[in-house]
DNA sequence: TATGAATGAGAATTCATTCAT
DNA sequence: TATGAATGAATTCTCATTCAT
């Protein structure tokens, strides 16, 4: 509307920019709805309001797409899991803010939950080529690995704890009721995701990581 | 052609419920392979080694077909855990064996992860229709819930422990490491599925649940 | 219409037999008519009266099915060339009689001299796979060798006369005429294919090859 | 930027020239290569290096720059056969360089013989707008006319020989050896193009041509 | 003169499903 | 119960061409 004067350049490579970030975020919710098999090219295009042909010139096919929605993903987790300042904290309050932040991103983000999905659906071969899956690895398992180990010498903590377990136990918690809560809710015959539902289960997942971490 | 009467009838319904069971395997490995949206009703007939037609006869169509094989699933892992025989354990016992039956079983039975995915992914509306749905609720809840009590009256679990909860925080632990374990090898940049990493994950595994239960 | 009596898979055959040969015939056309690359799958289809999606039923794809009209092409010339009698007739009418059969045949086959020009285009790559390549050796070949044989020990004919240079002459000197004949009538001005510029060509044709062989 | 003004208008139109010719010869590769129907815009802007806009800005659309890909063609042979000095030489050795020249001439220029297929392919409608058409009439059609002439008044050829034919025969000998070189090759199972096998064919025809006009 | 972004119309191919026997 | 043939409606992807600068 009112951007500051740009060369006509600048402006030619925003419009190219903003033309792949609207794609990418039309297709990561197209892909989360419907999986990488169920996505349509034509619904991409059209969350997106652009021609569809736009989509192969910039992302080649389908699956090079879903790589760059994955991409993306982990790129926007890893940022927000970089805005954490866990060390600031005291160990005990540090994994509990762990535990909650988990959460509530998961909570947040349900693409992002349906997208490893699919990704896994697919043995991760979307996640192979890319040069930035190395970055990926999350700061948060060594941050962990100090708090642990902060713990441990304060004399709060048990010692022996893999931080990479703990930590993929963690995302589990969150990660298996939310992703599965159709059919856990069909099964149990009763709604997950009332607030007291949601309420009841961070508490249980708190109290189990730091029943387990506090000696 | 030339059957006794009896008997052709007989064998002849035999040969139509094996027909049915080919099917569904054959559907179920190609759905857990590629997912609904995936997955080709050409393909299931090829690994069934039967016409095509003859799916539609029994299944309808491949929603129905897909219901059918999610249903089947939850009736093989029912099955198995009917054979558990928990409530002769001790209660720390009990939890360490329920833990370790998890994970065999989705160790075990890698469709089954992926089918549960594909059913989440569609909210589940594939178990909606099943008449069997209520019988689905695991005989494992209202044990693991005499479990808890037990050990609480005996001093050796901490109260206050809701059985769901538990059950399904032991599944995700399991769940999440297996079903992920592509995306999760990708990103941690080493294999999960290494004799000693899994058996590092199962320890993990018991020393949180039971760390957790015992006060 | 009016078919013998015959058992339902006969004539389930039948009729897929027919749906290929139809398919072919539609192809054949369109492709000499456009080329490889510029034949439509939808328009051969029309032109077959049948369903698209049959054509990928039985040949796959745009390649192949090319491929399989290349060879029935090649099946049909070498049929026509096998009903010829050279053998039981004098060297130089034998001679001359494979001259009008070659002028005859591409003059009656346009479709026969486009399909060559296509496979050519694309290296005959279509031809690489055939299994009935090998027999498309024109049996002419041998013929032509006997027939300048004998005509050599005649006295008749010059020796030394290589049976595949010459055959490659013959149908060159028709070829490039008929194939040719858009671009050397808009270069000569002048229109080829009358029927007076025809028996020109041919007379000519018979000349030469005769002048030459003829000692 | 900064260039004298009146070389700077030079400068750009001698660009533009060279850019026109650059699109050409990159035209003329790729129609060679893929056919009117199979060749590409994109590849031809690729194989240019320039801008594929710049194509339309030039030559209109893809049907107009093959008309000019084949004016080109034409005007390229057409120069290399005025070069030659076939009046200069004795009848029957013009009449050999002739062969030879055409021989020598299409298999240095395998684009041309392709180009002039796709041409035929489509009724040489693409050479109906061009106002050079008319020029393009070779000249060797009349030299050959002399030639044959002076032959028969020295008594050394036969007489009553049409130049047109003459040559349409001299250049479909080559033309079709040339263009259907890998059918031919695929069909008899040998090599048409190793030094042998070409020398051979050129002497065959040198033989062929002259046994005919050679008294 | 030159270019990167964008598009509509198509084209090959796929797929679940039905027909006919 | 079982099957090969056939189909209509997508679906992915392509391509010549145009826009805007």
């Amino acid at each position: 509307m009112s951007r500051a004067p740009a060369t006509a350049t600048d402006e030619r490579l925003r419009d190219a920019d903003r033309s792949q970030a609207t794609i990418l975020a039309a297709a990561r919710d197209e892909f989360a709805e419907h999986g990488l098999g169920g996505a349509r090219m034509d619904r991409i295009a059209e969350r997106a309001g652009l021609n569809k042909r736009l989509i192969y010139y910039y992302f080649e096919d389908k699956e090079q797409l879903f790589s760059a929605v994955l991409e993306q993903a982990y790129l926007d987790i890893r940022e927000e899991e970089r805005k954490l300042n866990l060390l600031a904290l005291e160990p005990a309050d540090a994994v509990r803010q762990l535990v909650e932040f988990t959460w509530d991103y998961y909570l947040g983000h349900p693409e992002f939950l349906s997208l490893l999905n699919s990704a896994n659906l697919h043995r991760a071969r979307h996640l192979e080529g890319s040069q930035r899956v190395r970055e990926m690895n999350s700061p948060l398992i060594a941050t962990l690995g100090e708090i642990l180990e902060r713990g441990r010498r304060e004399g709060s903590f048990r010692g022996g704890i893999d931080p990479v377990q703990l930590y993929v136990s963690i995302a589990g918690l969150s990660y298996f009721y939310l992703s599965n809560n159709y059919t856990l809710s069909a099964i149990f015959g009763r709604d997950l995701m009332t607030p007291k539902a949601r309420s009841e289960r961070l508490s249980h997942m708190v109290e189990l990581v730091l029943g387990y971490v506090l000696r």
